[in-house]
DNA sequence: CGGCATCCTACCCGATACTG
DNA sequence: CAGTATCGGGTAGGATGCCG
């Protein structure tokens, strides 16, 4: 495989979509925002996240510098994930990403309440 | 699983994520751009993906509404792709995230030379 | 030419249990 | 609290071959 057409490997889009392509980074991305957020808080709400596989995805997003952990060597052990610049200038981009689903798929609900939930001291039941 | 603290699935990002996280989908998007391209065209360019793979995802980006496959009962057959609006709309978001992607990582190449080397007629050779 | 059918592999994702 | 360790299933991605 000498003669690619274009280097796959070194495409800016490739990589991007490579860093960010999986089930649960955007979203990881987007729920701890500009705030400094704990691990057991972002846990609590993804819940459908088990914590290995969060675990991981923040441990992915650190090494390609996208988020920054902070461990703090207390008891109980605290931890807290925040965005690097890097990171932060994912959001207006995701914002479009966001835009153009909405525009046409109008179903779609706004991440943005999620963010408020952790925001907020609110939330859990439902109905 | 009664309240998930977001629906996942109704989230337009993670929607649009799902529609465009693959492997390859965005690298076709920017590929086709504004052109109507035949699927050999495709295949020879992009001959890092299976013709298997790429089938796929055209499906895929057809049944999501992002691309159009247009079939000519021809001999020998012609299929040609192109973007929706809804496709075209991509453009700049795809854009945007190769910028951010060579902001961080200047190493990257930018795949704009492989959209030439579609629309000239030139190529084949490297060295 | 532009597929589809088949088979196979890798790895993303998840459940569960255990640890400092 | 914030993880690791282990096991395992489902599926995206790929190689190959046949077909209208």
């Amino acid at each position: 495989m000498n003669r690619e057409k274009f280097a796959y490997s070194s495409c800016p889009l490739v990589k991007a979509m490579t860093a960010l392509g999986s089930k649960w980074k955007p979203i990881i991305v987007c729920v701890i925002r500009d705030k400094k957020v704990r691990f057991g808080q972002l846990a609590a709400i993804m819940d459908v996240i088990s914590r290995k596989v969060l675990t991981d995805q923040l441990r992915e997003l650190e090494a390609d510098g996208i988020l920054i952990r902070e461990e703090f060597k207390e008891l109980p052990p605290r931890v807290e994930y925040s965005l690097t610049q890097k990171g932060l200038d994912l959001l207006p981009i995701f914002s479009l990403l966001e835009e153009w689903e909405t525009k046409y798929d109008p179903q779609s609900e706004v991440i943005h309440s999620v963010v408020h939930s952790l925001h907020e001291p609110v939330l859990t039941e439902k109905d």
